[in-house]
DNA sequence: TTGACATATATAGATTATCTATATATAATT
DNA sequence: AATTATATATAGATAATCTATATATGTCAA
């Protein structure tokens, strides 16, 4: 089943935020990483993830530097800032409350036990 | 706190086809009855809903019908279809999904202790 | 009874997060 | 040498939401 696209609007930047918030990464490393974390559900594409850490990084909620200790190639690497962290911390607070809202709406109503 | 709104993106319909999956609902009901549900997490804006319950009936998702049995004012009720019941359930699905996968996200990583 | 406010539906236009498409370049593989 | 995977970047399209605006009716207080 391929999970709708707009699903996932507004998350996007919390998810980079928690991947960069336990170890620096790269771009291309962030997308499979996300892809592998989820199970392959979140499919991140490249023409949103770099202008998104453009923006993080405009921002000041992400740092980046070039490095090629990893590989022959020099890659970008982003590491996440103390204000980027204080971000996340507010995302995962209005994930938890968002997804909770959705779950109570799903599971109230009249016909509970057809729902349950 | 405020919950940010392109979070909802996505799931708007399925929290509608949901409220009527209970009963029949007119427009401005379901807005006040998922803001109540939601504990006033959703607001959803009658700019945003009336479009989409157009665009539902188009699609056979939903019916619609005048009555003034609860009101001295007519109001237009909306009824779920069988070809939208098949749509929530795949909704539910969907959010099931996705949901459970920002979870994992979230939860997994390096930093493991401090994030939980 | 008049004015203000809540109820109720509707649409146009703006905003913005995502996507697709395209471009460029390097490293690895065949 | 050619192809494929890796890696970053940007422009333009798409679509779900919002704000703003319009219109009309019912209710309540002054």
């Amino acid at each position: 089943m391929t999970i709708e696209k707009r699903l996932l609007t507004g998350s996007t930047t919390m998810l980079v935020l928690k991947l960069l918030a336990d170890k620096d990464m790269y771009g291309y490393q962030m997308i499979e990483e996300l892809s592998k974390r989820s199970d392959d559900t979140f499919n991140l594409k490249a023409g949103t993830l770099y202008p998104l850490l453009h923006n993080l990084e405009q921002k000041g909620m992400v740092s980046s530097y070039n490095d090629n200790a990893d590989s022959a190639r020099v890659r970008k690497y982003y590491s996440i800032t103390k204000k980027g962290k204080a971000l996340l911390a507010e995302k995962r607070t209005e994930w938890k409350i968002y997804s909770s809202a959705v779950n109570k709406v799903l599971k109230g109503g009249a016909t509970l036990a057809e729902t349950c």
